[in-house]
DNA sequence: TTCAATGCAAAACCTTTGCAGGCTA
DNA sequence: TAGCCTGCAAAGGTTTTGCATTGAA
């Protein structure tokens, strides 16, 4: 995890400005101990500069994952929680479907495919996440879970679910 | 891959209705040979049905995915593709990121990983995806590519990009 | 006949864009 | 001072929702 002044000199090193809305983002992204979305790193800038606007976070956080200081992972309802790089290069997640919590994973699945899997395909990518329930949601399981979230993405049967009708 | 009328039994079979705009849809599904987008599952339903809206669309992807007819897949622009499984059970892809043809890949990644890298988390799903240009598009690297792509999705350098301020 | 399925319209939601003015280096 | 960065406002695209009506079984 980079320190507040390595990643400003890293980014003043490549010629962009330190303005305040990216000093306040750069200090929420390594205060939020979790991931976050845009939504919480815009509160986190608008509770310190009243001023700001959405556009300039989606802006930062663009140029900052370009530059590949964040990194960004799809929970399972499409929504994108953004953190700065802890690992170095490519690696892969392990995410908490209740907390949101992520975890890094060391393996990448391309290390097990040769060229036949991949039908010769070039300038591969690949997007790897597991989802589960970690330890601490576990016990919980039914209460906190987030109910807004839709069923089939979780495996999780809501009370009126299972009979065919029922959407 | 299922036959129509398979896909018609199993979904009456579960006491879902057969009305014309999933019979419409259903055939769509079959017959695109790549994968589709609700948009064009739309446009088709909507060439045989004028009068279809885009919610039951919508409607009718979720409920096709959620009793697992369908398998869904993004691609790096977060836009869904939809097809019908004809794979059984739990499997991933090999998504072209120019052509977005969509071909299986045999491996799951939770095949390597044992409790010990999953760190306890319960309830796991993965989602594995690999990304790449095909053998049809490589030969036309530079024309076919969708250029409305993030470059950063797709590790191409645009023209103007590479040089720190050019956002 | 019954209630699931639909069409319609509107909104929700996240994200992007253009432009004029402000601020960093 | 130069031009990157920002705020503002508006629109973009995809997806969802409520409600009255239609239609399959």
């Amino acid at each position: 995890m980079p320190t507040r002044a390595e990643v400003e000199k890293h980014l003043s090193a490549k010629g962009y400005k330190l303005t305040k809305n990216r000093r306040i983002l750069l200090q929420g992204l390594l205060e939020l101990a979790e991931w976050a979305t845009a939504q919480e790193l815009f509160e986190y800038v608008a509770a310190r500069n009243k001023k700001v606007n959405f556009s300039t976070i989606y802006r930062n956080l663009d140029l900052l994952t370009e530059i590949g200081f964040l990194c960004r992972v799809d929970r399972n309802n499409d929504i994108h929680y953004y953190a700065l790089n802890h690992e170095e290069g490519h690696h892969h997640h392990l995410i908490c479907k209740s907390c949101s919590k992520v975890l890094p994973l060391d393996f990448c699945p391309l290390s097990s495919l040769g060229p036949l899997d991949l039908q010769n395909f070039s300038d591969i990518e690949c997007k790897f996440a597991v989802y589960g329930y970690c330890q601490d949601c576990q016990s919980q399981h039914l209460d906190k879970r987030q109910t807004t979230e839709r069923a089939q993405d979780h495996k999780i049967i809501p009370p009126t679910a299972n009979k065919p009708p029922g959407r």
